[in-house]
DNA sequence: TCAAAAGTGTTTGCACTACACCCATGG
DNA sequence: CCATGGGTGTAGTGCAAACACTTTTGA
């Protein structure tokens, strides 16, 4: 045993730190974005992070990103983008998180480097189930708060800053996050929740009835209080070919 | 050293892989666009590469990257941002390649991730100076591909992609290339060497003219065989404030 | 009949495109 | 005087913004 901690801590300065993928999912209930979180099993504390786990020799850090959120929600087939590597030195320093890890790992206090994927889901199609050390996952408004585990809080800002620049630029991004079927109104509503502003009703439908990706359909809303709204749907082989050409600007 | 050889064995599934950083450092000569390359210290063979070098404990991903700039190129005080991270579990396989790391490192097998950063910089700003591993430094023209070691050739791939698709939408990209007093012919050859496309003369010239980031100076070419050009310049702090407002699409 | 959201057109100005000729300089 | 790149303007077109009322439905 003596030698072993001793061969430990030579080779340290030989050896990398851990590396981890955390992903970042985002999904829309038709009114809010929200946020993929799980809640740690960890006893007598309250403790939420991004579904995130470290990588195995030999994997791929995009086949971890598959696998590490499928072990703790259940996701599965889902699309997800690479988009950070957060490797500050302190970036496992809350007591904590460090009391957490001792649980789960040997040597808890060791540095881990981690590479955030990003991802856009329709909320109604999957069914969440936590797993493996998730006592329960959640989808966490984006707009509330909430204190998360290591340096989650500013991962999931960068994501969310990177969702907002991509709005603009890949309409795509959208219809990623709404069911197939919907409506001008939850579209709309849905740019108005990214970009954070109001859009003038009339202009936007304008533009997206010159937008050929977008279809309507002989289908309409029912049992709702007031007229029913047409619905649309969303034909990404159209998009990619206008995409390619160059022509997908939404705004 | 059989023990730790069976050390090394049993370790390899507790361990994470390597992590290294690379960099890609994109500059202007007034006509190409050139990539900065290494040329390493390898008996008998011509081998380019990305600089980069394995990550040291101590240091965050940033700090590695402005180390390892500087240790191979004699590089400093240079922006780099973080673009991606290459985790393919054969991204070391060709035997040039192992055959080299076995000459500077234990265990060359060994599986690394790399993350890779990019810049921009002004070409004769700059004094190169090749150290360490570098035998030599130099400016490889991006038009003319080169075999480079490791996965480089795709990272310096995406890099380029992202250049070209970040001076659409972040024109200080531009900027960051030129000299700090430039011709307009000198701005729309750069811009059409990125794009990869010729522009109208006139109408790039009257979209500049509307940008107040881009301020024409008292100074004009001197002993060229034509009529002399202006010189203009960039202003930063003008370009932020319209960057924030929003208003800051040059194309 | 009321509340709530759906749906619809016009005007105005700005921005982008296409396009061709004279100018200043050095050799 | 020639070659080279610098520098300029206009007409036409299409996109974006601003803006208010009628319609349909369930309660």
């Amino acid at each position: 045993m003596f030698l072993y901690i001793c061969f430990m801590e030579q080779t340290k300065s030989i050896y990398s730190p851990y590396l981890s993928v955390d992903c970042v999912v985002f999904g829309f209930d038709g009114e809010l974005i929200r946020v993929l979180l799980i809640k740690r099993k960890q006893a007598g504390q309250e403790v939420f992070a991004l579904p995130g786990d470290l990588l195995d020799l030999s994997e791929s850090l995009d086949e971890t990103a598959v696998r590490v959120l499928n072990d703790l929600t259940g996701l599965n087939n889902i699309y997800l983008e690479q988009f950070g590597t957060f490797g500050d030195v302190d970036r496992i320093s809350n007591p904590i998180d460090i009391e957490w890890l001792s649980t789960i790992r040997e040597r808890p206090e060791e540095r881990v480097i981690t590479t955030a994927y990003f991802s856009l889901i329709k909320i109604e199609d999957f069914e969440l189930k936590p797993n493996s050390f998730a006592e329960q996952v959640l989808w966490q408004p984006i707009e509330q708060k909430k204190q998360l585990a290591f340096d989650h809080n500013k991962i999931a800002n960068t994501a969310w800053s990177i969702l907002q620049y991509k709005i603009r630029n890949e309409p795509i991004v959208a219809f990623n996050l709404l069911p197939k079927k919907f409506t001008l109104r939850q579209l709309q509503g849905l740019y108005e929740s990214i970009v954070g502003s109001e859009l003038d009703k009339r202009n936007f439908r304008k533009r997206i009835q010159g937008k050929k990706f977008v279809s309507p359909l002989e289908e309409f809303e029912e049992g709702v209080a007031h007229k029913p709204a047409r619905y649309y749907s969303f034909d990404e082989e159209i998009y990619k070919r206008e995409f390619e050409k160059g022509q997908w600007f939404l705004f």
